[in-house]
DNA sequence: CTCCTATTTGGTAGCGCTACCATCCGGCGG
DNA sequence: CCGCCGGATGGTAGCGCTACCAAATAGGAG
């Protein structure tokens, strides 16, 4: 019979607070969500007596009553990735300020898994999805259509969004890089890519258009394996690309990490870098304006993909749906010491 | 008049699933929740019925009924700290075969942010909570003490467990690597820490023994900022120790960035590495073998606690505690060429 | 002064699910 | 044959909150 301890363990709940307050419980619902809906002296009344009560409100029982959770679900193809761990960085700093959780889910890069989270996810009503790439299967392009959400699909952008977009064009970042090597005087240019995830499709795409271009693709000069990547594969991979194509002058790396164990391995086979072999990385991590030689990379605006899409989901969410839906953030190539062939 | 298409937009009840299995919905709830306890006609009844509709619980529905989500809170310092990144990549790993979803907060190395994200948190009635490292302010540790879900504390282990404890010792950690590079004839040996977090204060604390013990101990020799870790700032933090104390022989970094740092710095300046000066690391990430030199480090189980952890907190939750409430993981030094001073 | 509109406040009825108990049934001992 | 027991099933009453509408109040036009 003290019904308050049956199950919710004795927090206070919104009608306490409405009862110190001495006004009705939708009126405290109205001073902490609309709080400009609220006579000012109420809304001091209601402050207090929270703040006395210590009182949080209970998002599953907000969420069940409005049928609509305050969670941005965001779907990742991996966690421990330093390009995706900077997006998420980004989404979290940008809804720390306001009242969203955020829900993580990791798809392995698995579409099926893809599907399933999504499944998982849209059964809290989510107001708003953030998903990666544009590489959707059928099945989880259609789940997110039907989303009576707000969707960002980010890393890239195209032709066809589901609802908005932000990312760059990995195309055109592949290119510019090996356009940056023939530009410097480089001629056999080989491409090392691990995962091979659709994005790094693309950067092959734009490698192989630079070098059709320039008449000099040759697809011995590809090296590419689905596992993923790391520093050591990268070590691997050069010692095939080599192996392959003993008259390599260059490398462009699918990301930074195989471009480091690209030039490690250089290091520790004496092959001078810039000059008997160029290497180029991809996303410009930190560590790649340090090495030694410091590492030619291609920017890309990770951190900023998270902002991004938060801000343009909010921005929907909120009613004003932007006027860019698609919005391509760029890339920035950082030519350095690794492909400084010609000395100048 | 249309109840149904009010509020939650048409999706499936479980009310939907019990009238078309031809059973009460409590039955339904059962079935889902606890199979053995429906009998087997029923249940697959009830699983037709599910399948059919395209049923998923609502999660909010559930947590507000049964006061109790089915969520592992997890705080982390930093999301892209690789450390910390493998740390979650494996509790998610290891939560996803069950019901719990993940609910993850970035409390920046600031205490109060995190008693901030521990309120919100708590306020969902999470199934437990996962924290990182030992330290915490005492608001948040009495919140903790209070929670009526298990609790883990990850990354260290100590004497005052507010519940359970997965990690390791820093402080063992240090005096090991410092040990190690005594060991292999250096003398004047640096420390090298960013950040200088509580772990990193204890790995220090760990160098500073060894170095006692051996008599090799001078304050000079250490050189630390509260600043974040990156690979660039172990380059300039090495040159900094350098300047103060040219007699350097080697260098033990707070973490694996740093030593890159400290490496790169080492071939730009042609100093010999190992001969010239000896690099140790801390976390031993994969980029750590292949450098050239490869550079000792000590293998830290990250990937492993978050696994732990979760292992543990799970157990506590189906009722049967672990007999080990404090789980040390240990560590295990990697040496390599980068501290091999004498050839063998 | 009345009527009408705009604004502020409150009551009621659920949201979808589960805790708690009641009920039912078959099988068993007396 | 009755009563009792244990396991399977169901009904009822919320969990804590908000959507929806009604009511009350204030303010302005006529």
């Amino acid at each position: 019979m003290r019904p308050r301890s049956r199950r919710g363990g004795g927090r206070p709940t919104i009608s306490d607070v409405a009862r110190l307050a001495g006004v009705g419980a939708i009126t405290v619902s109205r001073a902490l969500r609309q709080p400009e809906r609220v006579s000012e002296s109420l809304r001091i009344q209601i402050e207090r007596a929270v703040s006395e009560l210590g009182y949080v409100p209970d998002p599953n029982a907000r969420a069940l009553a409005s049928a609509r959770a305050e969670v941005f679900g965001v779907l990742v193809p991996s966690l421990t990735n330093n390009v995706f761990a900077e997006v998420v960085r980004g989404i979290y700093d940008s809804l720390s300020d306001g009242p969203f959780r955020v829900q993580l889910g990791n798809t392995h890069y698995s579409g099926l898994e893809e599907e399933r989270l999504l499944q998982v996810f849209l059964s809290q009503r989510p107001a708003a999805l953030i998903v990666s790439g544009i590489d959707q299967t059928r099945t989880a392009r259609s789940l997110l259509e039907k989303a009576d959400c707000p969707v960002v699909q980010i890393m890239e952008t195209g032709p066809d969004p589901i609802d908005m977009m932000v990312g760059f064009s990995h195309f055109e970042g592949g290119r510019a890089a090996t356009a940056h090597m023939i530009g410097s005087g480089y001629g056999r240019i080989g491409f090392l890519g691990a995962r091979m995830d659709p994005r790094s499709q693309r950067r092959l795409a734009g490698y192989r258009a630079a070098m059709e271009a320039a008449g000099l693709y040759d697809p011995r000069l590809v090296t590419t394996t689905p596992v993923p990547s790391s520093v050591s594969l990268g070590r691997d991979l050069f010692r095939d690309a080599l192996a392959k194509a003993p008259t390599l002058d260059a490398i462009f790396c699918n990301n930074d990490d195989l471009a480091l164990g690209v030039l490690f391995e250089c290091h520790r086979a004496s092959i001078d870098v810039p000059h008997k072999i160029g290497i180029t990385g991809f996303n410009d991590l930190d560590m790649m304006q340090v090495a030694f030689p410091s590492v030619t990379s291609v920017r890309t605006p990770r951190y900023e993909i998270g902002c991004q899409a938060v801000g343009m989901a909010r921005a929907a969410i909120a009613g004003e749906r932007p006027e860019q839906l698609v919005v391509d953030l760029g890339f920035e190539l950082k030519a350095r010491e690794s492909t400084a062939r010609s000395k100048r």
